[in-house]
Formats: structure tokens, C-alpha cells, sequence
DNA sequence: CATTGTGTTGAACGATCGTTCTAAACTTGG
DNA sequence: CCAAGTTTAGAACGATCGTTCAACACAATG
């Protein structure tokens, strides 16, 4: 039995995904995608299927490498209503650092494949909805502790939270303001108040 | 001097932006459009350019067609306070209809080009900031007849309308189920109290 | 009616698309 | 050291991409 890979496979999985990140699934060709993960043509077959299937797998893996261990650090040694503020800060930060630009990969391929194909399309209301109720969870923290009134309806604030956040990540892309942005981060915190 | 066009250019161009509308730009090839614009391949690019400057031309009729006449519809005998929620209302009623899934061009286009192009980006801009315009002048009508309480600052919630507002046609996308959508709605009015 | 100039038509262009395949390079098990 | 089995490398596939072109159809002018 001959021969592990040569080749990083989580390594040029992040790569794919920070091409398909950067420019869309159809704007990125495959020679794009052979070109920027530095492997051969015919090993990216062999290893990821066609680009469909590695598109998926780079969406799998900018979800769990992202988004869940992102919402994870936004908890750590913070309290419920500041995790839910920082997750806006954040965004904006990275909107605006010199990275920036490409706004979250779940929102853009919200807009851009939801609609056409069904396993992508549940994939990212995955996404969606777990970061829902995130924000569902830590409004009730918040509310157990005080931080937050009890006046606040947590499912259906969680909700406008996860609106004006796909709106935040949105406005980061074509209109890339600090003002406007902090103004959308400022009545996010109104919310819970 | 020699003959008008044969083909109804506005039309033609309406179907050209109901097509990059379902499909995005890339999606979109141009046999695609010879296909549902009805009129030949050399007509489609004597008339309008390339496709780039079609789409261009067709986000701007988009621009002035859909988003502007329906401003100014959701205006009509309604108060300022109404005109807003009608919005959302409108919005979601769009998204849930038959037609539906589609969201709204510009904020497709927001996020598959903006980034990457200077000039629809501009479009973009200027249509989210009308947007934003329009919210923010609604809400000081609304005030100055007493429908909406002074303590709101109008510039700032304008921005979270807007990014509530885009939000929500994200969300229309990828997960078009009612109660989400009317939750964002709630919240949107919630803001104005 | 001939001329003029634009509109229409469909074939055709080279480039690139996503994908497949053949052959060489190589590590491991026998 | 040989055979087995995989990963490489890169050429090549047909299809489709956006775009151009030459030939033809037509209405207005002289």
C-alpha cells in the first residue's frame, strides 16, 4: 500500500476557500482554483471531486473554521451581551483592516447559489440559523444575569440581529463606510436595551 | 437615413435584467440572453455594448424601473410611518409570492461585484444610499406629524432600516420562511417606537 | 430606381470553461 | 528487487464562453 499525500489537503482546501471567498463560485475557474492551491489539475479531481463538490467542501470548512470556532473565541472571557457586541465590532474590523472586502463566504453564497441548489442552499441556513440562535442564547444569558431587560423578546430580537448582521456584512462590500457601519453596530446594541 | 429598430429595446432590456436578476452576472452567459431577449446575437451587442455594459444598462433600469417607481409607490396615500413599514411588508410579500426568490438586484449585485468593479459598485452605493435617504426622511416626517417619538434618532436608525432591510432580502434567499422574515418586520417597527 | 446606411442574421472566431486521460514518478508490501 | 497501487504532471477532450464579421434585408433619400 504506497504513498500518503504529498500535498497539504487541509491547506489547499483553506486556499480554495479563500479563492471561492474572494470572487464567487462562478467567477472562479478551475484553473483559477489549480493555480492558487499550488497542486496539480488531476490531483484536485482526485482529492475533491469536481468543483461543485469542492466548492461544498470549502464552504464545510470556512463553516466550521470560521464561523463556529469565530463565534466560539467571541464567548470566551466575555459575557453574553458583550459577545453579541463584539460579534458586530469584529465584523466591522475585518470590513475595514486591510484584508477586508470579502465580507463573510455564507452571506455571499446566500445570495449567489442558494436559490439553485438545495444542498448549498441548506448548508448556509445552517449557518444562519445556528448563529440565530446564538444570539437567541445569549440575549437569555444576558437576561439571567441582568445585562439584558427582560422586556426584550429574545427569539424575535435574535432575529433583527441576524438581519442587521447579513445587512452589516452586505453594506461591508459595497459601501465599506466606518460611519454607517458603527451606526448599524450602535442600534444593534439598542436592541438590548 | 434608414430604418428604426425592429425590437423594443426597453423590453428587450427588461428581460435582459430579469435574467442577470434570477441568475447573477456570471451565471448569466450570453446565449443565455440572445435566448430570452428575443432578438439576435448581433443586435443584442450593437444595441447595448457587451455584456458588462448590458448589465450595467440593466441594473440602472432595474435602479430607475423597480426601485425608484416602488418608493415612490409605497409614498402614495400613505403616512411617512406606513410608507416605511410597507416596505418590509412589501418586501416579504415579494419574496414569498410566486415569482419569488429573486430578492432584489442590487443587493445581488452587491455583493457579487461590487467589490470587484468600480462602477457598478457606484450604482450599488447610490441605490442603498437613497435607500437610507429615503428611511431617514420618512422617519423625520413621521416625527414632525407626531407618529413617531422624538427620542429616535433619524440618521442612525435610517441605517439600521437599511441594513435590516437588506437583511432581509439576503435572508429571502436562503431561507424564505415566514415567520423569520416577519419577525425582521416586527423588530423594523420596533425601532421606530 | 439606384444609392446609402443601418438592422438583422447566423456562422465563425480564439479563448477558456470543467473534466478526463495517458504516462511517468514514486513509495510500499511481498 | 519486483509488482502493486497512487500521486503526480501535463496534454487533450468537447462544450461553451464572450465577441466579431461578412452577407443580406430593409427603409429613407436623391
Amino acid at each position: 500500500m504506497p504513498w500518503e499525500k504529498q500535498f497539504d489537503v487541509d491547506g489547499a482546501l483553506t486556499k480554495a476557500m479563500n479563492a471561492f471567498w474572494a470572487r464567487g463560485y462562478e467567477a472562479t475557474s478551475m484553473q483559477d482554483l489549480v493555480d492558487c492551491m499550488g497542486i496539480n489539475r488531476g490531483s484536485v479531481y482526485a482529492t475533491f471531486g469536481n468543483k461543485r463538490s469542492l466548492f461544498i467542501q470549502a464552504l464545510r470548512h470556512y463553516d466550521g473554521l470560521h464561523r463556529r470556532t469565530w463565534v466560539e473565541g467571541l464567548c470566551r472571557s466575555r459575557g453574553p451581551k458583550d459577545a453579541i457586541l463584539a460579534a458586530f465590532e469584529e465584523a466591522i474590523a475585518a470590513a475595514l483592516g486591510t484584508g477586508g472586502r470579502d465580507g463573510c463566504l455564507l452571506v455571499n453564497t446566500a445570495l449567489e447559489l442558494s436559490p439553485h441548489d438545495r444542498e448549498i442552499c441548506h448548508i448556509v441556513a445552517e449557518g444562519q440559523t445556528e448563529m440565530e440562535t446564538f444570539f437567541a442564547h445569549k440575549i437569555a444569558e444576558g437576561q439571567g444575569r441582568g445585562d439584558i431587560p427582560e422586556t426584550v423578546d429574545a427569539g424575535e430580537t435574535a432575529c433583527a440581529l441576524l438581519s442587521l448582521f447579513i445587512g452589516l456584512r452586505v453594506l461591508a462590500r459595497s459601501r465599506p463606510e466606518p460611519p454607517l457601519l458603527h451606526a448599524v453596530a450602535r442600534q444593534a446594541k439598542a436592541l438590548l436595551e
